[in-house]
DNA sequence: CATCGTAGCGAAAGCGCTTTCGTAAGCGCT
DNA sequence: AGCGCTTACGAAAGCGCTTTCGCTACGATG
């Protein structure tokens, strides 16, 4: 026994027989030497136990191996399922992942990001778009190719104005299908309950879904609180506007509709149908079971993740997702 | 401007006109200084915008002021509600939180412990109770004893069998609440989808309800795993025990066991009424809305960061939360 | 054969902080 | 006045690692 606690690795050189500095470059860099070398090194650090020491790597090195991954609300199934994802590959990379949450707060994706890159992680994936205010998506945008000029990775899951990886959900087309599986039920006056539109998701949602209704058909469009009560308040707005379907812009909204319709006895979808977006775990289980078109959270988690491994380069990276169209109960023809 | 970058500690000494080493009393430690002087240094440093570097401090003193947060499955709304809790406090206390998922798997709690201790990080969290292993609970119980020995505080989120902080949710009672529940609806012959035994929020849970339908009443238990997909498995095997109730042991589980009888044309509540535990919050959006017994996740987890940023004593703290008995629609008296 | 370039390695200088340890000053005693 | 005790502070020694720099040995080149 050396000294106490867990071996250094000053104790692996010493055990391999070769300067620290060897040592280091076995276990990390990779460059400058040989690999009979490195294996060996590494052969004694495993044999030893050794752990490298994360905060002297950071003190050292820069930036350490943590991933930061910011959501808006982790209690959110939809961010839970990407941070799910997200958790899931890191840890099979041996990275860690440090969570924080903006609370749909404007500002608070800056300031957690912030917070993040003061604790130096060397990476940062950036769930959901925030509240797009011009001046901090700047200033966003600024922070975050500093990061990348110093070594740092990012990359984003759902939005576009930053010039860096992204995994796009695919918003527009999942519009498109949602929209034309209305209009092929035949409903011609369809509301719909939006986000607010400074979300890139909103508005590529609501393009898609004027897409695919298609032209001759009204489309109702208030914009609330992106959550199960901004899906309440709208479909209240909505219900006496004489429409024939409503569309929740994402699940959680969806299921605030149903709720509101189920409130004031008005039944799904014999007399309004009810869609939504994302699939979340949960859709299946409402009543009415939910139509809805699935993105794959889980997975566009792991993509961000597989991003961020890769070595950045010049272009930014964009990973597209696909989306499947899920109807279940809670759409139907029209009244006649 | 003295160098590039961010300002560093001694900066922060010269520019106070103190030494580097009551600089750092003053930002961290509060000992061995006079308040006016630490005051003043503050205040330097807030005008400096000094940020500590958490790696420095990791290595020099040992451990970081990270909150570390093992959880089975964060994609879980019982976790991910949890998770918004701690992060919430957390935040608020400038703590950053790692998450690790040990994914219900036998070990992957005692790997993810290591994993985040191997981090250094300050606390630790454990929610939820693993996979009981004898020799498993041996060791955490050791990991956990020598951490809090070096210094770390931890606490664990519902189980009881670790000597440390522990935040309980008041699953017996909680049992009973929904058993008398039953009973005094005229329930004879009940079905109760368990998980695993090993699990003690089961074992608790089960005990509450028995003492709850009091005497007189037959409880058949089955267990499966303690998912949605356990609760439809259950289901399907009590569905012919001429039952008139069925509890499932959390909400998931509920929520499988409406969509198993959902499947054969079961009417719940009329032909067989359903309860669950935990209140997740898509059970009041189910069909038919769940009656289930409402344990505060949420607030569990702010609980939990509250214990371990007290210090520590020689005694393991205990909280325990409340619970509320929530009657909707899935429960209602046998049929005749 | 002399010269240069290169790859492999070791010595040592930090990274920014916490923390002994030592010293000087202030206090209440006898 | 002298003693010890406590308290406030500074100097300096690391914490465990990465990385620059310099050296050596070797093969390639003219």
């Amino acid at each position: 026994m050396k000294r106490s606690g867990t071996p250094r690795l000053v104790d692996v050189a010493k055990a391999a027989g070769v300067s620290l500095a060897s040592a280091s470059r076995a276990m990390s860099g990779g460059t400058g030497i040989s690999s009979e070398v490195a294996a060996h090194v590494r052969a004694v650090a495993q044999q030893l136990g050794y752990e490298p020491n994360l905060h002297a790597r950071g003190l050292a090195g820069g930036l350490v191996p943590t991933i930061g991954l910011l959501v808006n609300e982790i209690g959110d199934p939809y961010f839970s399922e990407i941070a799910s994802g997200v958790i899931r590959s890191a840890t099979r990379e041996n990275r860690s992942v440090q969570i924080a949450q903006a609370e749909r707060t404007p500002g608070g994706e800056l300031a957690q990001v912030q917070s993040l890159l003061r604790q130096r992680v060397g990476a940062i994936i950036i769930a959901g778009s925030g509240y797009a205010e011009r001046a901090d998506e700047q200033k966003m945008s600024e922070l975050l190719t500093d990061f990348t000029l110093a070594g740092g990775r990012a990359a984003v899951i759902g939005r576009h104005h930053l010039p860096i990886d992204a995994v796009l959900p695919d918003n527009h087309r999942a519009g498109v299908s949602i929209g034309r599986h209305l209009a092929e039920l035949g409903h011609r006056r369809i509301g719909v309950v939006a986000g607010p539109f400074s979300l890139n998701t909103v508005a590529d949602r609501v393009a898609g879904l004027r897409e695919g209704v298609g032209d001759g058909i009204k489309l109702i469009v208030v914009s609330k609180e992106f959550t199960r009560e901004g899906g309440i308040v709208g479909a209240r707005e909505l219900r006496d506007r004489d429409v024939t379907a409503i569309v929740g812009l994402n699940d959680a909204m969806a299921i605030g509709i149903l709720r509101e319709l189920r409130q004031h006895d008005i039944r799904v979808p014999e007399d309004i149908s009810v869609a939504g977006f994302d699939d979340v775990a949960v859709a299946a289980d409402v009543a009415p079971a939910l139509t809805t078109v699935r993105i794959p959270m889980f997975e566009m988690g792991q993509h961000a993740v597989a991003l961020i491994l890769r070595p950045s380069s010049d272009e930014a990276r964009i990973v597209e997702t696909g989306h499947e169209l899920i109807v279940r109960r809670s759409s139907g023809p029209p009244r006649a």
